[in-house]
DNA sequence: GTTTTTTCTTGATCCAGGTCAAATCAGGAG
DNA sequence: CTCCTGATTTGACCTGGATCAAGAAAAAAC
């Protein structure tokens, strides 16, 4: 065994302390000490890979996880075989927070590419947020988190226009890569046009022929999965300008 | 005085113990002497009139809010003047969740007709909540029952026809109305054709044509705010027959 | 390497539902 | 009761994006 193959398993095993993400994740306010309690119940698995699941819809709710490096897509099954992607996720947050309420999963976690997950069984996680109030707020927090991200989604989905949509999309994955210390204008997406497309409520014609017009209109790159976002500025334009319809109406 | 005033103001105060709400409520679960515990965290306010606010987005977040009678919006102010309503809240259901991240509302509440709501003092409840376990678990669950729930909206915003949309708003409302003890098949709508309409991503024409095609199809009789579900199976199959586009498809 | 499969792109066409316009109706103010 | 305002309905029309169809380009399988 190679001292790289070492270093680069001692990575995926670093503790919450060491880990870099621990500021936006569960252990962010958490006094040092605390922070050793969680992670004595942490556990962190062997890498997976593309196409493995996390878990699937219906099964019983033991444990949150947390992605680690790589990314996840959480997808609930529609009744007659198709599904409704619920969400891309990237290092530091946390998958599973619907699963709570009947102790089963209500969607279904798919690894988009070789990832390493921790993971977080719920039990013991309750109890020590009884114990330890800084993490039971932060659990709050996140739960709130979440359901604020829906509330954005709701309104993307519900009132934006295809252009707003994949624009909001490619910001939301910008400033989430900046801020794990990633490039924000220039990265490789884990997912597919179709699942894109599936996630943002259109087709996957349509957000192919966008990608193709930003390009044509100067506002990015794009190579397959690779992005190169060129006018972040023209792109929060597209989000916040247009889908103003109403304003010109009564609406007090 | 009389003595029916006299009445009707006291159930308004009614505590939680007697509260007829209680099991589908913040109290859910718990032991009678941690209800009383709850209880005398709770304040309740007089009736709010339609049109009065309970908060707005952007103010800073102190309490949850839980509807007891009657019925209130949620709604995110867009930019541009418009607004984007995110739910129609029934009594017992908790009102303020997304306001934990960020301790200030992300969106506003509005009472649609003469309601009386509790008001549950969010420091408080976290305190209390780290004392009593079996109040955490229910926090913990409320807070997933809302991500579930906003879950299913975008499933609903993403996938689904006008048709369906309709369908599953008004399957939703009459089985929430059931569970109250309201009648499930036979009820008013608090909210206007712009506010359903708003709330499903479609335009008040939409909805006012579904409404008159429902009618002409023998589903349900609709006079103004009145409605009277006649075939809720028809509509139940509305919600989960159609919308397959994705399963002819490739699929895997 | 070659073949097969899948993903992505591009063009052509279509339609659900949005937009515009107008009439009707209900409720509140006076 | 009458006027006024806003809500609802209905009809006519239009458009954004879905659907259909066909290549092109990767990636996977062999």
């Amino acid at each position: 065994m190679s001292d790289r193959s070492v270093i680069s398993l001692e990575n995926i095993k670093v503790a919450c302390k060491n880990c870099s993400l621990a500021s936006l994740c569960l252990p962010m306010g958490l006094a040092p000490d605390d922070v050793e309690r969680l992670d004595d119940i942490v556990k962190r698995n062997r890498p997976l890979h593309r196409g493995d699941h996390l878990f699937r819809a219906g099964e019983h709710f033991k444990a949150l996880y947390i992605v680690k490096t790589g990314s996840v897509k959480t997808y609930a099954p529609v009744e007659d075989g198709g599904e409704q992607v619920l969400g891309f996720h990237l290092p530091g947050e946390i998958i599973g927070l619907d699963a709570i309420q009947f102790e089963q999963h209500g969607c279904s976690a798919k690894i988009l590419e070789t990832s390493a997950v921790c993971e977080v069984p719920f039990d013991r996680l309750e109890e020590l947020s009884s114990a330890i109030p800084s993490l039971q707020r932060q659990m709050y927090k996140l739960l709130s988190k979440e359901i604020g991200h829906d509330t954005e989604m709701l309104l993307l989905l519900g009132k934006k226009s295809a252009e707003e949509r994949l624009a909001a999309f490619l910001i939301s994955l910008s400033e989430r890569f900046k801020r794990r210390g990633f490039s924000a204008k220039d990265f490789y997406l884990s997912m597919s046009r179709h699942e894109i497309g599936n996630y943002l409520g259109l087709a996957v014609e349509t957000v192919s022929r966008l990608f193709t017009r930003f390009q044509e209109e100067g506002l990015l790159n794009v190579e397959r999965k690779h992005i190169e976002l060129i006018d972040l500025a023209a792109l929060r334009t597209i989000i916040s300008s247009n889908g103003n319809t109403e304003s010109r109406h009564h609406c007090r």
